[in-house]
This record gives structure tokens, C-alpha cells and sequence, in this order.
DNA sequence: CCAGTGTGAGACATAGATGTCTCATATGGG
DNA sequence: CCCATATGAGACATCTATGTCTCACACTGG
């Protein structure tokens, strides 16, 4: 009998077969259970045998977002140095996610009344304390709240890997776009 | 016979269905047939003669969304003037279809090869242009291009619908959020 | 060599949405 | 008053995705 669950190879297939519908996913949200099974090179059996059904695998990709998002809010040290810095690192550090982090932004518009999944506050959380605190050292306005910095952060995210995706923004000026855009916004400062 | 097809009641009554249609499906994206029908006040079958199908529907929702967008385009004037006021009344004049924009946003994700629809590229022509403009007048930075900025106003109004969709922030200050953002950045300004 | 295990292929039933049809009804104009 | 037209209600077949199951096959370790 094998209910022991260890965590033999199967641990790393799930992990790839996880990359693999989050890169689908993101291409086409709508993709049936056959198309990413296919597109991770399994069977349609086997990709069940990983998620139990089509929720689990949407609430799978939910936790490794969340995760990578919170991987990426550590790594950029969010606390240390102007607040501006700490946006340019931070959105470098989500760069690889965004394309799901766009993905999961529009299917939590699904979710309707479901009590929104308590990582996501979390991650909103951390995100207006940055602001919050951009704020409250003087190197942000005011009058933009924080609330809606955070949204506005994940529509510029979104918008962006959809642009890099159909090619009308390159990769490599990704973080720069955004992250312009996002402190500087688009009218000159008279330099 | 009545195959004469005269813009009768069916007309009026047609863009009311679209309408609600619109204000559903903005906030429930995969809403069912029936539930566009129960919505608008009338039966499934009804609907059915009004839109083919969903697909028909969906495509009457995209006509009027272009529709929307170049009246707004219209309205705003926009190569009268210094470029940032015309964005200014652009997002004006843009507030009340935001929420359908957004819709249309994320189900344009799905026409993946779908020869996109010649109604947007006029838009999107019109608002590169515009941001062309700015940048040739010295009143923007030119290290952003127009592509992206007009990509990322798509992605800002969207979120600006969302985030007052589930209050987050204030119907009235969609307009002053997405503009102040998009124009001076959230860093502030040394006055 | 062989038993255990994971896998692929496919059959099968199910659920949900869709599209089409019929029929009874009401409403409005001639 | 009566007929035409639009509608609502509902039956019906269909289609697609899903979830479950079985079975044969390949691989791997003892």
C-alpha cells in the first residue's frame, strides 16, 4: 500500500506540473483540464491524480501566487531604504510571477461573495505598509491612497505581462515600465 | 411577414438588455444566459431572440464598448490643448464604461489568435497618439513608450473599476486616482 | 525474474450551459 | 372585436467539460 504519502518523486512532478498550467493559464484562462494536462505532458488521468479537480488546481496555483508573492516581498527587503527603492526592487522580484499573479487577479473577480483567501490580505497588507510608509517619510503624495496604490500596483503588473506576452513591450524593459510609470508617472518633471 | 426589420420597440428595448447585460457581466464575468435574462427582466428566450447566442451577445457588449470608448474619445477633444488636461478629460469622460472596459479587457485575453477586432486598434491608434503628442510637446517623458501607456491606462482603468466595485476606493475619486497616478507618478514632487 | 507502483488510454456517467422548438398568453393596433 | 406580434414558460436534444473507473503497459527495485 502506498498511503504513506512520502514525498518521492512525485512531490517534483506536481511542482513542475504546477509551472506548467500557471504558463498555460496565463496564456489562455480558460484552458480545459485536457489542454494542461497536455501541455505538462501528462495524461489527463495522471494531471487528476495530482489535483483533485479543477478548483484544487486553480487553489493550488492560489498558494504558489501567494507564495512566490510573498517570496518576492521578502527578497526585496521592503522595509530597508527609500520606499521607492523598495518598489523597484519589489516589482524586479515579481517580474517571473507576474504573468500568474495577472492570471489569479482576474479570477479572483470570480470569487464573488467567497471570503476572499486570507493570504491575499496578508500579501494587500504588506504592500500598503510600503506605501503607508513611502507616505509617511514625505517621498510619497498623500493624496493617492494606499489602498489604491496596491490595486493600481496589481493592474500595472497585469497589464504589463499581458503586454510583454503579445509583444508590444520587451521583456527586458518590464520592471522599468512599471516601475516608472508607477513612481514617476508619465508627465515630465521639468528637469 | 415581418422580416421587414424596422427599428421598432426591439431597438429600444435591445440596448436596455445590453445594458444590464453590461452592468452583470461586469461584475460576474461568466454569468449564464439565463442570468443575463433574469437580470434584464426578461426570459431566456426573449434574449435569445435579441443575441443569437453568447457569443452574438458578447460581441454586441465589444460594438458597444468601442462605441462608448470613441464617443469618450470624441468628447474629450483630445488634440485640443495641453495633453495632460485631455487625458484628464478623457478618464472623465471614460468613468462610466470603465466597468464594461474592464470586462471586455479580460475577455480580449481569450481571442488569443482572433484577428482583434479593427474597432480597437482604431482606439488604441487614437490613444498612442495622444500620448505621442505629449511626448513631441516636451510635456511627457519619452522613456515610457505610447504602446505601454496606453496599455497601462487599460490596466488602470480596470483596476479603478474594480477597486470601486468592491469599495475600495470612493466612486468619486475614480477619476482623480487613475489620472493623478498615470500623470504625476506617486512620488512626490519636491514643491 | 517478478511484484509493486505510477502511468496512459479510453470508456462511462454526470452536470451544466446552450440552442431550438412549441404553445399559451397578453398586448396593441386596425 | 380580432388578428398580428412579442413574449414567457418550459420541454427537448446537444455539447462540452468534468469526474470516476478500469485495464494494460512500462519501469524499478529487490
Amino acid at each position: 500500500m502506498s498511503h504513506m504519502g512520502y514525498p518521492c518523486l512525485m512531490a517534483l512532478d506536481r511542482d513542475q506540473v504546477l509551472r506548467s498550467a500557471a504558463a498555460l493559464l496565463t496564456r489562455k484562462s480558460t484552458a480545459t483540464m485536457d489542454e494542461v494536462a497536455k501541455a505538462a505532458g501528462i495524461s489527463r488521468a495522471t494531471l487528476h491524480r495530482h489535483f483533485a479537480g479543477r478548483d484544487a488546481l486553480v487553489r493550488a496555483l492560489e498558494a504558489l501566487g501567494i507564495e512566490e508573492c510573498e517570496a518576492a516581498l521578502d527578497a526585496a527587503r521592503m522595509d530597508e531604504g527609500p520606499a521607492s527603492e523598495a518598489v523597484h526592487r519589489l516589482v524586479r522580484a515579481i517580474e517571473p510571477s507576474a504573468g500568474l499573479l495577472a492570471f489569479l487577479y482576474t479570477e479572483n473577480q470570480l470569487f464573488e461573495g467567497e471570503g476572499q483567501n486570507q493570504g491575499w490580505a496578508r500579501i494587500d497588507e504588506r504592500l500598503t505598509a510600503l506605501f503607508r510608509r513611502g507616505q509617511e517619510s514625505g517621498e510619497f503624495r498623500i493624496d493617492l491612497t494606499p489602498a489604491w496604490l496596491t490595486e493600481a500596483l496589481y493592474g500595472l503588473l497585469a497589464s504589463g505581462a499581458w503586454a510583454v506576452a503579445e509583444g508590444r513591450v520587451a521583456t527586458k524593459d518590464f520592471t522599468y515600465m512599471i516601475v516608472e510609470l508607477l513612481l514617476g508617472g508619465v508627465r515630465r518633471t521639468n528637469a
